[in-house]
DNA sequence: ACAAAAGTGTTTTTGTTACACCCATGT
DNA sequence: ACATGGGTGTAACAAAAACACTTTTGT
Protein backbone atom coordinates (compact mmCIF):
# COMPACT_ATOMS: atom_id res chain seq x y z
CA UNK A 1 0.00 0.00 0.00
CA UNK A 2 1.23 3.47 -0.95
CA UNK A 3 0.82 5.60 1.81
CA UNK A 4 0.32 9.71 0.25
CA UNK A 5 -0.21 12.50 2.91
CA UNK A 6 -3.87 14.08 2.79
CA UNK A 7 -3.81 18.03 0.71
CA UNK A 8 -1.78 20.14 2.79
CA UNK A 9 -4.81 22.37 3.58
CA UNK A 10 -2.12 25.61 3.23
CA UNK A 11 -2.36 24.68 -0.36
CA UNK A 12 -5.52 23.58 -0.66
CA UNK A 13 -8.29 25.67 -2.44
CA UNK A 14 -11.98 25.04 -3.41
CA UNK A 15 -13.64 27.08 -5.98
CA UNK A 16 -16.05 27.25 -8.47
CA UNK A 17 -16.70 27.87 -12.22
CA UNK A 18 -19.42 28.49 -14.23
CA UNK A 19 -20.76 28.47 -17.89
CA UNK A 20 -23.18 30.88 -17.75
CA UNK A 21 -24.88 30.83 -21.36
CA UNK A 22 -27.39 32.93 -23.10
CA UNK A 23 -28.82 33.66 -26.13
CA UNK A 24 -28.45 36.95 -28.23
CA UNK A 25 -29.67 37.13 -31.87
CA UNK A 26 -29.83 33.69 -33.29
CA UNK A 27 -25.89 33.59 -31.01
CA UNK A 28 -24.79 30.96 -28.41
CA UNK A 29 -23.08 33.43 -26.01
CA UNK A 30 -20.94 32.69 -22.73
CA UNK A 31 -20.37 35.17 -20.18
CA UNK A 32 -16.43 35.77 -19.84
CA UNK A 33 -14.45 38.34 -17.71
CA UNK A 34 -11.22 40.07 -18.93
CA UNK A 35 -8.04 38.70 -16.73
CA UNK A 36 -5.54 40.03 -18.84
CA UNK A 37 -4.61 41.38 -22.28
CA UNK A 38 -6.10 38.65 -24.15
CA UNK A 39 -6.83 36.20 -21.65
CA UNK A 40 -10.22 35.67 -20.20
CA UNK A 41 -11.97 33.56 -17.48
CA UNK A 42 -14.95 32.16 -16.55
CA UNK A 43 -16.96 33.67 -13.40
CA UNK A 44 -15.91 32.13 -10.30
CA UNK A 45 -14.00 31.74 -7.28
CA UNK A 46 -13.36 30.25 -4.00
CA UNK A 47 -15.91 28.57 -1.97
CA UNK A 48 -16.96 30.19 1.81
CA UNK A 49 -16.66 28.57 5.03
CA UNK A 50 -19.81 28.66 5.39
CA UNK A 51 -21.73 28.45 1.86
CA UNK A 52 -23.07 25.11 -0.37
CA UNK A 53 -21.35 24.97 -3.42
CA UNK A 54 -24.21 26.06 -5.51
CA UNK A 55 -24.53 29.01 -3.21
CA UNK A 56 -21.06 30.02 -4.28
CA UNK A 57 -21.10 30.12 -7.44
CA UNK A 58 -24.64 32.08 -7.52
CA UNK A 59 -22.58 34.50 -5.26
CA UNK A 60 -19.44 34.62 -7.57
CA UNK A 61 -21.65 35.08 -10.09
CA UNK A 62 -23.90 37.93 -8.67
CA UNK A 63 -20.48 39.94 -7.15
CA UNK A 64 -18.48 39.81 -10.79
CA UNK A 65 -21.17 39.87 -13.04
CA UNK A 66 -24.37 41.38 -11.50
CA UNK A 67 -26.48 38.93 -12.48
CA UNK A 68 -29.09 37.19 -10.48
CA UNK A 69 -31.87 34.24 -10.70
CA UNK A 70 -30.46 31.87 -13.65
CA UNK A 71 -31.10 28.36 -13.99
CA UNK A 72 -28.02 26.14 -12.58
CA UNK A 73 -27.09 23.24 -12.64
CA UNK A 74 -23.12 21.23 -11.33
CA UNK A 75 -21.29 20.01 -14.68
CA UNK A 76 -18.06 18.31 -13.06
CA UNK A 77 -15.83 18.61 -10.47
CA UNK A 78 -11.78 19.07 -12.15
CA UNK A 79 -8.94 18.33 -9.51
CA UNK A 80 -5.80 17.62 -11.53
CA UNK A 81 -2.75 18.68 -9.11
CA UNK A 82 -1.61 20.45 -12.18
CA UNK A 83 -4.31 23.06 -13.27
CA UNK A 84 -2.82 25.75 -11.27
CA UNK A 85 0.64 26.32 -10.54
CA UNK A 86 2.04 26.22 -7.01
CA UNK A 87 -1.43 26.04 -5.66
CA UNK A 88 -3.92 23.11 -5.35
CA UNK A 89 -6.93 24.50 -6.72
CA UNK A 90 -9.72 21.84 -7.25
CA UNK A 91 -13.12 23.65 -9.13
CA UNK A 92 -16.45 22.26 -9.21
CA UNK A 93 -17.48 23.98 -12.54
CA UNK A 94 -21.60 24.51 -13.07
CA UNK A 95 -23.16 25.66 -15.94
CA UNK A 96 -26.16 28.65 -15.59
CA UNK A 97 -28.97 29.50 -18.04
CA UNK A 98 -30.66 32.82 -18.47
CA UNK A 99 -33.03 34.47 -20.95
CA UNK A 100 -31.12 37.37 -22.57
CA UNK A 101 -34.42 39.77 -21.40
CA UNK A 102 -33.49 39.06 -17.70
CA UNK A 103 -29.97 40.55 -18.08
CA UNK A 104 -28.66 43.45 -16.56
CA UNK A 105 -27.19 45.00 -19.75
CA UNK A 106 -26.54 48.48 -18.84
CA UNK A 107 -24.45 47.40 -15.92
CA UNK A 108 -22.89 44.95 -17.77
CA UNK A 109 -22.22 47.12 -20.92
CA UNK A 110 -20.51 49.72 -18.50
CA UNK A 111 -18.11 47.04 -17.23
CA UNK A 112 -15.51 46.24 -19.40
CA UNK A 113 -13.96 43.39 -18.06
CA UNK A 114 -17.43 41.32 -18.67
CA UNK A 115 -18.24 40.50 -21.85
CA UNK A 116 -20.66 37.69 -23.75
CA UNK A 117 -18.44 35.71 -26.55
CA UNK A 118 -20.42 33.26 -29.03
CA UNK A 119 -19.42 29.72 -28.10
CA UNK A 120 -18.32 28.77 -31.61
CA UNK A 121 -15.35 31.05 -31.46
CA UNK A 122 -14.00 31.89 -27.91
CA UNK A 123 -11.09 33.96 -27.31
CA UNK A 124 -8.10 32.24 -25.64
CA UNK A 125 -9.40 31.03 -21.85
CA UNK A 126 -7.45 30.24 -18.84
CA UNK A 127 -6.32 26.99 -17.47
CA UNK A 128 -8.61 24.23 -18.73
CA UNK A 129 -11.66 26.79 -18.83
CA UNK A 130 -12.02 26.22 -22.62
CA UNK A 131 -12.87 22.78 -21.82
CA UNK A 132 -15.36 23.11 -19.10
CA UNK A 133 -17.11 25.54 -21.42
CA UNK A 134 -17.37 22.59 -24.05
CA UNK A 135 -18.43 20.28 -21.48
CA UNK A 136 -21.51 22.75 -21.05
CA UNK A 137 -22.51 22.55 -24.25
CA UNK A 138 -22.50 19.41 -24.58
CA UNK A 139 -24.57 18.61 -21.72
CA UNK A 140 -26.82 21.36 -22.30
CA UNK A 141 -27.33 19.99 -25.67
CA UNK A 142 -28.02 16.49 -25.11
CA UNK A 143 -30.63 17.91 -22.36
CA UNK A 144 -32.55 19.81 -24.70
CA UNK A 145 -33.69 15.77 -25.75
CA UNK A 146 -34.97 14.77 -22.91
CA UNK A 147 -36.05 17.59 -20.92
CA UNK A 148 -37.58 21.11 -20.69
CA UNK A 149 -34.43 22.95 -20.28
CA UNK A 150 -34.52 24.96 -23.17
CA UNK A 151 -37.65 26.98 -21.23
CA UNK A 152 -35.07 28.61 -18.90
CA UNK A 153 -33.74 30.73 -21.89
CA UNK A 154 -37.02 31.94 -22.32
CA UNK A 155 -39.08 35.41 -20.77
CA UNK A 156 -41.84 34.92 -19.26
CA UNK A 157 -44.03 34.69 -22.64
CA UNK A 158 -42.77 33.84 -26.20
CA UNK A 159 -43.26 32.61 -29.22
CA UNK A 160 -42.98 28.83 -30.87
CA UNK A 161 -40.99 30.39 -33.29
CA UNK A 162 -38.53 32.29 -31.03
CA UNK A 163 -38.33 28.73 -29.02
CA UNK A 164 -37.42 27.14 -32.10
CA UNK A 165 -34.66 29.50 -32.92
CA UNK A 166 -33.13 28.46 -29.17
CA UNK A 167 -33.19 25.03 -30.26
CA UNK A 168 -31.71 25.18 -33.08
CA UNK A 169 -29.41 27.57 -31.69
CA UNK A 170 -28.15 25.62 -29.18
CA UNK A 171 -28.00 21.96 -31.75
CA UNK A 172 -26.62 23.99 -34.38
CA UNK A 173 -28.86 22.81 -37.14
CA UNK A 174 -32.12 23.07 -38.05
CA UNK A 175 -35.30 22.19 -37.61
CA UNK A 176 -38.84 21.21 -38.89
CA UNK A 177 -41.05 23.72 -37.89
CA UNK A 178 -44.34 21.40 -37.70
CA UNK A 179 -42.08 18.82 -36.27
CA UNK A 180 -40.94 20.85 -33.58
CA UNK A 181 -44.40 22.19 -32.75
CA UNK A 182 -46.14 18.94 -32.42
CA UNK A 183 -42.99 17.60 -30.27
CA UNK A 184 -43.06 20.68 -27.78
CA UNK A 185 -46.96 21.02 -27.56
CA UNK A 186 -47.24 17.09 -26.76
CA UNK A 187 -44.46 17.77 -23.94
CA UNK A 188 -47.42 19.74 -22.05
CA UNK A 189 -44.96 21.75 -20.77
CA UNK A 190 -46.12 25.40 -22.30
CA UNK A 191 -49.68 26.89 -22.61
CA UNK A 192 -51.36 29.72 -24.66
CA UNK A 193 -51.36 32.91 -22.80
CA UNK A 194 -54.17 34.39 -25.09
CA UNK A 195 -51.90 37.19 -26.02
CA UNK A 196 -50.27 38.13 -29.63
CA UNK A 197 -47.05 38.97 -30.58
CA UNK A 198 -47.55 41.85 -33.13
CA UNK A 199 -43.76 42.96 -34.86
CA UNK A 200 -42.63 43.30 -38.05
CA UNK A 201 -44.55 42.88 -41.26
CA UNK A 202 -45.92 39.95 -40.94
CA UNK A 203 -48.98 37.78 -39.32
CA UNK A 204 -48.56 38.05 -35.80
CA UNK A 205 -47.93 35.07 -34.06
CA UNK A 206 -49.54 33.47 -30.49
CA UNK A 207 -47.63 33.80 -26.96
CA UNK A 208 -47.13 30.80 -24.70
CA UNK A 209 -45.94 30.90 -21.48
CA UNK A 210 -43.96 27.75 -19.43
CA UNK A 211 -46.86 26.51 -17.61
CA UNK A 212 -44.08 25.13 -14.23
CA UNK A 213 -41.78 27.96 -14.90
CA UNK A 214 -38.23 27.47 -13.18
CA UNK A 215 -39.35 23.28 -12.75
CA UNK A 216 -37.60 21.39 -15.57
CA UNK A 217 -38.98 18.43 -16.33
CA UNK A 218 -37.91 14.71 -18.37
CA UNK A 219 -39.46 13.19 -20.46
CA UNK A 220 -40.58 9.39 -20.36
CA UNK B 1 -22.36 42.79 -2.32
CA UNK B 2 -21.92 40.34 0.65
CA UNK B 3 -18.78 39.40 1.03
CA UNK B 4 -17.55 36.24 2.65
CA UNK B 5 -14.65 34.61 3.85
CA UNK B 6 -13.13 31.85 2.13
CA UNK B 7 -12.53 28.34 3.47
CA UNK B 8 -10.95 28.45 6.37
CA UNK B 9 -8.47 25.74 4.94
CA UNK B 10 -7.78 24.30 8.55
CA UNK B 11 -11.40 23.41 8.28
CA UNK B 12 -11.70 22.52 5.00
CA UNK B 13 -11.09 18.53 4.02
CA UNK B 14 -11.43 17.17 0.13
CA UNK B 15 -12.54 13.55 -0.35
CA UNK B 16 -13.60 11.13 -2.19
CA UNK B 17 -16.66 8.46 -1.56
CA UNK B 18 -17.23 5.60 -4.43
CA UNK B 19 -20.06 3.22 -4.77
CA UNK B 20 -18.48 -0.27 -6.33
CA UNK B 21 -20.91 -1.90 -7.89
CA UNK B 22 -20.69 -5.92 -8.78
CA UNK B 23 -23.95 -8.29 -9.53
CA UNK B 24 -23.82 -11.21 -7.43
CA UNK B 25 -26.45 -14.03 -8.04
CA UNK B 26 -28.75 -11.90 -9.97
CA UNK B 27 -28.38 -9.00 -7.06
CA UNK B 28 -26.75 -5.90 -7.66
CA UNK B 29 -24.14 -4.94 -4.66
CA UNK B 30 -22.39 -2.44 -3.64
CA UNK B 31 -19.27 -2.53 -1.77
CA UNK B 32 -19.89 -1.25 2.16
CA UNK B 33 -17.50 -0.89 4.61
CA UNK B 34 -18.52 -1.30 8.97
CA UNK B 35 -17.95 1.87 10.73
CA UNK B 36 -19.56 1.38 13.94
CA UNK B 37 -22.21 -1.26 15.41
CA UNK B 38 -24.81 -1.16 13.09
CA UNK B 39 -22.98 1.84 10.69
CA UNK B 40 -21.74 1.63 7.05
CA UNK B 41 -19.99 3.76 5.15
CA UNK B 42 -18.86 3.91 1.43
CA UNK B 43 -14.96 3.34 0.74
CA UNK B 44 -13.37 7.00 0.22
CA UNK B 45 -11.13 9.09 2.18
CA UNK B 46 -9.05 12.50 1.84
CA UNK B 47 -7.51 13.35 -1.60
CA UNK B 48 -3.77 13.80 -1.45
CA UNK B 49 -1.76 16.63 -1.86
CA UNK B 50 -0.29 15.44 -5.44
CA UNK B 51 -3.20 12.91 -6.78
CA UNK B 52 -5.90 13.53 -9.09
CA UNK B 53 -9.65 13.03 -7.93
CA UNK B 54 -9.68 9.71 -9.98
CA UNK B 55 -6.20 8.60 -8.44
CA UNK B 56 -7.78 9.63 -4.88
CA UNK B 57 -10.74 7.33 -5.30
CA UNK B 58 -8.68 4.39 -7.20
CA UNK B 59 -6.58 4.35 -4.06
CA UNK B 60 -8.71 4.48 -1.66
CA UNK B 61 -10.53 1.59 -3.18
CA UNK B 62 -7.77 -0.40 -3.21
CA UNK B 63 -6.08 0.08 0.10
CA UNK B 64 -9.85 -0.37 1.84
CA UNK B 65 -11.16 -2.97 0.08
CA UNK B 66 -8.04 -4.46 -2.16
CA UNK B 67 -10.19 -3.95 -4.97
CA UNK B 68 -8.60 -2.75 -8.63
CA UNK B 69 -8.88 -2.01 -11.87
CA UNK B 70 -12.39 -1.49 -12.21
CA UNK B 71 -14.32 1.17 -14.19
CA UNK B 72 -14.48 4.41 -12.82
CA UNK B 73 -17.15 7.87 -13.30
CA UNK B 74 -17.51 11.16 -11.30
CA UNK B 75 -21.08 11.53 -10.18
CA UNK B 76 -21.59 14.24 -7.87
CA UNK B 77 -19.80 16.48 -5.97
CA UNK B 78 -21.33 17.41 -1.91
CA UNK B 79 -20.53 20.50 -0.40
CA UNK B 80 -23.14 20.78 1.55
CA UNK B 81 -21.59 23.16 4.67
CA UNK B 82 -23.83 20.25 7.19
CA UNK B 83 -22.72 17.37 5.50
CA UNK B 84 -20.22 16.90 7.93
CA UNK B 85 -20.52 17.71 12.20
CA UNK B 86 -17.21 20.38 13.44
CA UNK B 87 -15.77 20.15 9.80
CA UNK B 88 -16.55 21.28 6.43
CA UNK B 89 -15.83 18.16 4.14
CA UNK B 90 -16.38 18.37 0.37
CA UNK B 91 -16.89 14.88 -1.39
CA UNK B 92 -16.32 14.37 -4.82
CA UNK B 93 -18.42 10.86 -5.13
CA UNK B 94 -17.85 8.36 -7.73
CA UNK B 95 -19.45 5.06 -8.73
CA UNK B 96 -17.26 2.00 -9.99
CA UNK B 97 -17.91 -1.23 -11.67
CA UNK B 98 -16.37 -4.82 -11.52
CA UNK B 99 -17.08 -8.03 -12.55
CA UNK B 100 -17.78 -10.55 -10.04
CA UNK B 101 -14.75 -12.64 -11.66
CA UNK B 102 -12.49 -9.73 -10.94
CA UNK B 103 -12.86 -9.75 -7.31
CA UNK B 104 -9.87 -10.96 -4.89
CA UNK B 105 -12.91 -12.85 -2.77
CA UNK B 106 -10.52 -14.47 -0.55
CA UNK B 107 -9.03 -11.10 0.61
CA UNK B 108 -12.75 -9.90 0.84
CA UNK B 109 -13.72 -12.18 2.94
CA UNK B 110 -10.93 -12.26 5.69
CA UNK B 111 -11.90 -8.57 6.07
CA UNK B 112 -14.55 -8.82 8.42
CA UNK B 113 -15.11 -4.65 7.83
CA UNK B 114 -15.97 -5.19 4.03
CA UNK B 115 -19.25 -6.61 2.46
CA UNK B 116 -21.85 -6.92 -0.06
CA UNK B 117 -25.06 -5.45 0.04
CA UNK B 118 -27.52 -5.20 -2.21
CA UNK B 119 -28.81 -2.24 -2.89
CA UNK B 120 -32.31 -2.92 -2.67
CA UNK B 121 -31.92 -3.43 1.12
CA UNK B 122 -29.22 -1.37 2.52
CA UNK B 123 -28.37 -1.45 5.86
CA UNK B 124 -27.92 2.25 8.13
CA UNK B 125 -25.61 4.35 5.95
CA UNK B 126 -23.41 7.16 7.50
CA UNK B 127 -23.94 10.66 6.58
CA UNK B 128 -25.78 11.11 3.26
CA UNK B 129 -23.76 7.64 1.69
CA UNK B 130 -27.62 6.36 1.12
CA UNK B 131 -28.33 9.52 -1.12
CA UNK B 132 -25.50 8.66 -2.85
CA UNK B 133 -25.99 5.31 -4.08
CA UNK B 134 -29.33 5.88 -4.77
CA UNK B 135 -27.70 8.87 -7.27
CA UNK B 136 -25.48 6.17 -8.89
CA UNK B 137 -27.85 3.88 -9.20
CA UNK B 138 -29.95 5.84 -11.03
CA UNK B 139 -27.24 6.90 -13.16
CA UNK B 140 -26.39 3.77 -13.92
CA UNK B 141 -29.08 2.64 -15.04
CA UNK B 142 -29.87 5.47 -17.46
CA UNK B 143 -26.58 4.87 -18.90
CA UNK B 144 -27.48 1.41 -19.91
CA UNK B 145 -30.10 2.75 -22.63
CA UNK B 146 -27.63 4.58 -24.46
CA UNK B 147 -24.06 3.22 -23.58
CA UNK B 148 -22.19 0.10 -23.76
CA UNK B 149 -21.80 -0.03 -19.74
CA UNK B 150 -22.60 -3.27 -18.77
CA UNK B 151 -19.73 -4.94 -20.92
CA UNK B 152 -17.78 -3.57 -17.42
CA UNK B 153 -19.71 -6.34 -15.14
CA UNK B 154 -18.45 -9.19 -17.70
CA UNK B 155 -15.65 -10.92 -17.43
CA UNK B 156 -13.62 -11.68 -20.58
CA UNK B 157 -16.02 -14.15 -22.47
CA UNK B 158 -19.94 -14.41 -21.55
CA UNK B 159 -22.88 -15.74 -22.66
CA UNK B 160 -25.77 -13.29 -24.02
CA UNK B 161 -27.91 -14.39 -21.50
CA UNK B 162 -25.75 -13.62 -19.07
CA UNK B 163 -25.13 -10.44 -20.51
CA UNK B 164 -28.98 -10.05 -20.23
CA UNK B 165 -29.62 -10.91 -16.78
CA UNK B 166 -26.90 -8.06 -15.85
CA UNK B 167 -29.67 -5.35 -17.83
CA UNK B 168 -32.44 -7.06 -15.87
CA UNK B 169 -30.99 -6.86 -12.63
CA UNK B 170 -29.75 -3.27 -12.97
CA UNK B 171 -33.18 -2.40 -14.26
CA UNK B 172 -35.16 -4.96 -11.86
CA UNK B 173 -37.23 -5.86 -14.55
CA UNK B 174 -37.47 -7.83 -17.13
CA UNK B 175 -36.42 -8.32 -20.95
CA UNK B 176 -37.63 -10.05 -23.63
CA UNK B 177 -35.31 -12.68 -25.13
CA UNK B 178 -34.98 -11.60 -28.52
CA UNK B 179 -35.59 -8.11 -28.94
CA UNK B 180 -32.39 -7.80 -26.09
CA UNK B 181 -30.36 -9.88 -28.57
CA UNK B 182 -31.32 -8.07 -31.68
CA UNK B 183 -30.12 -4.77 -29.90
CA UNK B 184 -27.12 -6.02 -28.04
CA UNK B 185 -26.35 -7.00 -31.51
CA UNK B 186 -27.28 -4.01 -33.51
CA UNK B 187 -25.23 -2.14 -31.27
CA UNK B 188 -21.86 -3.48 -32.67
CA UNK B 189 -19.74 -3.42 -29.22
CA UNK B 190 -19.27 -7.73 -28.70
CA UNK B 191 -18.51 -10.46 -31.09
CA UNK B 192 -18.42 -14.26 -31.01
CA UNK B 193 -15.40 -15.86 -29.36
CA UNK B 194 -15.82 -19.29 -31.58
CA UNK B 195 -15.89 -21.08 -27.39
CA UNK B 196 -18.95 -22.54 -26.05
CA UNK B 197 -20.01 -22.16 -22.25
CA UNK B 198 -21.08 -25.73 -21.17
CA UNK B 199 -22.85 -25.89 -18.06
CA UNK B 200 -25.94 -27.52 -17.01
CA UNK B 201 -28.13 -29.57 -18.38
CA UNK B 202 -29.10 -27.79 -21.39
CA UNK B 203 -27.48 -26.90 -24.68
CA UNK B 204 -24.17 -25.11 -24.41
CA UNK B 205 -24.61 -21.29 -25.00
CA UNK B 206 -22.09 -19.40 -27.40
CA UNK B 207 -19.53 -17.21 -25.91
CA UNK B 208 -18.93 -13.45 -26.90
CA UNK B 209 -16.26 -10.58 -25.99
CA UNK B 210 -16.42 -6.93 -25.97
CA UNK B 211 -14.92 -5.80 -28.94
CA UNK B 212 -13.72 -2.69 -27.51
CA UNK B 213 -13.35 -4.10 -23.78
CA UNK B 214 -12.71 -0.74 -21.55
CA UNK B 215 -14.13 1.49 -24.47
CA UNK B 216 -17.75 2.72 -23.35
CA UNK B 217 -19.06 3.62 -26.10
CA UNK B 218 -22.48 6.10 -26.75
CA UNK B 219 -25.30 5.16 -28.95
CA UNK B 220 -26.64 7.45 -31.97
C1' DA C 1 -49.89 43.41 -54.51
C1' DC C 2 -46.15 41.83 -52.29
C1' DA C 3 -42.96 40.39 -48.69
C1' DA C 4 -42.39 37.93 -44.46
C1' DA C 5 -43.16 34.94 -40.94
C1' DA C 6 -47.22 32.11 -38.71
C1' DG C 7 -49.80 28.29 -38.81
C1' DT C 8 -51.48 23.66 -40.11
C1' DG C 9 -51.98 17.35 -41.65
C1' DT C 10 -50.83 13.55 -43.95
C1' DT C 11 -47.79 10.02 -45.71
C1' DT C 12 -43.57 7.43 -45.37
C1' DT C 13 -40.11 5.54 -42.93
C1' DT C 14 -38.07 3.80 -39.00
C1' DG C 15 -37.75 1.75 -34.75
C1' DT C 16 -40.02 -0.84 -30.85
C1' DT C 17 -42.80 -4.21 -28.92
C1' DA C 18 -45.15 -8.54 -28.62
C1' DC C 19 -45.06 -13.16 -29.28
C1' DA C 20 -43.99 -19.27 -29.67
C1' DC C 21 -41.53 -22.90 -31.11
C1' DC C 22 -37.45 -26.01 -31.98
C1' DC C 23 -32.50 -27.20 -30.46
C1' DA C 24 -28.63 -29.24 -27.88
C1' DT C 25 -27.19 -31.01 -23.82
C1' DG C 26 -27.04 -33.83 -19.14
C1' DT C 27 -29.39 -36.97 -16.33
C1' DA D 1 -37.63 -39.45 -22.43
C1' DC D 2 -37.54 -35.43 -20.06
C1' DA D 3 -35.98 -31.17 -17.99
C1' DT D 4 -33.30 -27.08 -18.80
C1' DG D 5 -31.91 -23.06 -20.78
C1' DG D 6 -30.14 -21.67 -25.91
C1' DG D 7 -31.39 -19.94 -30.04
C1' DT D 8 -34.33 -17.93 -33.77
C1' DG D 9 -38.21 -14.47 -37.14
C1' DT D 10 -42.29 -11.98 -38.12
C1' DA D 11 -46.29 -9.12 -37.63
C1' DA D 12 -48.40 -5.15 -35.24
C1' DC D 13 -47.80 -0.88 -33.50
C1' DA D 14 -45.80 3.53 -32.30
C1' DA D 15 -42.74 7.12 -33.02
C1' DA D 16 -40.01 10.08 -36.03
C1' DA D 17 -39.12 12.16 -40.40
C1' DA D 18 -40.31 14.21 -44.72
C1' DC D 19 -42.94 17.29 -46.97
C1' DA D 20 -46.07 22.33 -49.21
C1' DC D 21 -49.49 25.34 -49.01
C1' DT D 22 -52.66 28.92 -46.85
C1' DT D 23 -53.11 32.83 -43.47
C1' DT D 24 -52.34 37.32 -41.52
C1' DT D 25 -50.11 41.28 -41.09
C1' DG D 26 -47.31 45.86 -42.56
C1' DT D 27 -45.70 48.49 -46.24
Amino acid sequence: MKIMAPVDPALLALSTDVVLFSIHAERLDVLLLKQAARQWQLPGGEVGACEDLDGAALRHLREQTGVDDVYLEQLYTFGDPRRVDCQRVVSVAYYALVPAERLPLDELRKNPQVDWCPVSDLPPLTLDHAQIVTLAHQRLASKLAYSTIALQFMPASFTLSALQTVYETILGEVLDKRNFRKRILAMNCIETTGGMAREGNHRPARLYRATHPGRIEFLK
